[in-house]
DNA sequence: GAAGGCCTGGAA
DNA sequence: TTCCAGGCCTTC
């Protein structure tokens, strides 16, 4: 699932691949993956691309803001060649000046793209929330926010108004790495395991946006390759395999409706 | 804070 | 044929 270091991954390449461009023409393939108005191609410049969270965003000229969510099956490639068929599951098209062309596909259909969020329940709920990543937190500033609720790690690891960008992979990873109980509340663990945590999140987000992110079923980068860090997943999809460092044999149980990886010994 | 619904493909 | 995966929103 596409999770902050996908995201990353992707802005990186897209900044390469669309430096310059201007915005010549949109197709709508499936127009209800849009919330609200796109901006009218016009040869407006692409100014910036960002990550928000597990956002991508477009800044144009003018001052229009196109985000996308990619959900669980997001993908989006760039071709320098007007692809004559309509892929399944492509719902849109971007083409761009310099015979560039971006195409957002999505099989499950939970990402969208948002024009700039002014109003609506669902942006208000989502973009406009949103926590910030770790990457932009003091260890002390994460632990101080976990401190305040009192839910279950994993949980509020998934809560994205609490802290953005990390998704089931990475949650797992990082509670692993950190030594931690999925089922463990922050008001019972100290500070200083807290602060841990957020290295260990900060150092395993690191490696995978380095690895290109992790291709489970369908994330993909722009050219169509697929991620390495998969590869280097502990818990994730680990269930009853023995755990890399005491053997015992890694667990799945549901944490707040997520299949939940852990080790049962390595994570107290 | 828990649970249902959206959506589709692939596994059981 | 049914169930499951899950990010995020809505509803209770």
């Amino acid at each position: 699932m596409p999770e902050l270091p996908e995201v990353e991954s992707l802005v990186r390449q897209l900044r390469r691949g669309l430096e310059g461009a201007r915005l010549a023409a949109v197709t709508l393939w499936t127009p209800s993956v849009v919330h609200g108005a796109l901006p009218e191609p016009a040869g407006q410049k692409l100014l910036r691309i960002e990550r928000r969270g597990k956002y991508l965003r477009f800044d144009f000229e003018g001052g229009a803001e196109v985000w996308f969510h990619l959900g669980m099956t997001g993908q989006m490639f760039l071709s320098r060649e007007k692809t004559p068929a309509r892929e399944t599951h492509a719902h849109a098209l971007f083409e761009f000046s310099g015979r560039r062309y971006l195409v957002f596909r999505d099989i499950r259909r939970f990402g969208g793209i948002h024009s700039r969020p002014t109003s609506g329940a669902a942006l208000k709920a989502g973009i406009l929330a949103l926590g910030p990543d770790p990457f932009q937190i003091t260890a002390a500033e994460f632990a101080a926010l976990l401190k305040k609720r009192t839910g279950l790690i994993k949980a509020l690891l998934l809560d994205q108004k609490l802290v953005s960008g990390i998704g089931n992979i990475y949650a797992d990873e990082s509670l692993f790495r950190a030594g931690i109980h999925p089922k463990r509340r922050p008001r019972a663990l100290s500070r200083a395991r807290l602060e841990k945590l957020h290295a260990d999140l900060c150092a395993i987000l690191s490696e995978a946006i380095e690895k290109g992110g992790s291709s489970i079923n369908d994330y993909r980068h722009l050219n169509g390759a697929s991620g390495r860090f998969q590869d280097l997943h502990r818990v994730y999809g680990k269930e009853g395999r023995p755990c890399r460092s005491c053997s015992s044999v890694i667990r799945r149980i549901t944490v707040a409706a997520r299949g939940t990886h852990f080790c049962p010994r390595c994570q107290t």
